[in-house]
DNA sequence: TCTTGCTCTTGACAAAAATCAAGAAATTAC
DNA sequence: GTAATTTCTTGATTTTTGTCAAGAGCAAGA
């Protein structure tokens, strides 16, 4: 089994051997370069992404600072899911943090699944109410934890990050400034 | 076609008649009084409802506080998604602030829908994106925004519950104490 | 009507986090 | 290997937000 099809089984739960492979077939294995864009703000959004391999920071530079929403690591997806599926402008910009392998699907091959593999949709819906549940997970924590209580949160359960992306982006995905991310930090380590 | 019918097409889009009779029938109009709970933090999350008049507060108890992640309102629904989905216990409580009218289908007849109609998992899915959606923008405002911002940003967009709700459960929806709330609102006047 | 609770506001103060500025450390590019 | 960039740290200071405590305003109930 190749490791796309261990995702697909892992986040879209168990699915018949056929209907696997028809969604497989439809992903390819593309490269970006560090540096380079997957998506930039305003554009549509024409594909989905699960990550094989880096790392990829999803971000918006708004009138006074930029402001990194997430970073995508081997395992993750990464698209705008509201432009891809509704065709809107995209708000984030999706850029390569290092040079990064993709299971790429695109925007025509996407719309196809549902009629190829009957029970997609229900695997997606399961599959985006999971990811619904991080996210009101992550609300929950700016409206109860300080920024000290954020960093240890994060910390514990994504330490290989740490060494393997700037910490400026980490501490803007978390709500603060890279000063306060720092010092939090040095009292860590004392 | 009833207030139901109208909410359904327009959260889920367009959807055939027989498919729209189907879905609606499973749906009971329910009532709640003011103080009671829909749900308890612990409890499985047994129904899913569309608040049809009314207001309704989902929050969870902490050591130190008590956060309101939100506050459902007329056409909003309300329940743990998670929880329902999933089986899992419920992270939150849902509470009604007054006397409310829900249109609620229970956890057996949601599943059955599905099979009813095919075409629910994808009308469901795009619901659920939506609201995917609103989250991402949630946490952005948390990234990116001053609680000042976040009160105008929230005011402009919801006045009219300023003046129905108790304000400091607002304010801990917002991320910011009775007392910032207040702060801020003050200002505005002046 | 008069309590009795809530809820909201206000002030004084404390703590948390942001800003600004400078310099160290680490990476990248030549 | 050295210079140039970028990233990270640190200190000083300001701003924002939270905490604590007291009181005002309202509303529901006896």
């Amino acid at each position: 089994m190749t490791e796309l099809e261990q995702y697909i089984k892992s986040y879209f739960g168990v699915v018949d051997n056929d209907d696997l492979q028809n969604i497989v077939s439809l992903f390819k294995l593309t490269t970006i370069k560090k540096g380079d864009f997957l998506l930039k703000t305003g554009n549509r959004c024409e594909k989905l992404s699960f990550v094989q391999s880096g790392l990829l920071r999803m971000f918006v530079i708004t009138e006074d600072k930029e402001v990194t929403q997430w970073i995508s690591t081997k395992g993750y997806f990464t698209t705008d899911l509201s432009s891809l599926v509704f065709e809107t402008p995209s708000r984030w910009t999706i850029q390569a943090l290092v040079d990064s392998n993709l299971y790429t699907i695109t925007k025509d091959d996407y719309k196809k699944i549902g009629s190829l593999v009957p029970k997609w949709h229900e695997l997606e819906k399961l599959f985006i109410v999971r990811c619904f549940t991080i996210l009101e997970d992550r609300i929950f924590s700016h409206l109860s934890m300080t920024a000290e209580e954020r960093y240890h949160f994060f910390f514990e359960n994504n330490r290989e990050l740490f060494n393997q992306v700037p910490l400026q982006f980490i501490a803007s995905m978390l709500g603060m400034t890279p000063e306060t991310f720092s010092r939090i930090r040095k009292k860590q380590i004392l």
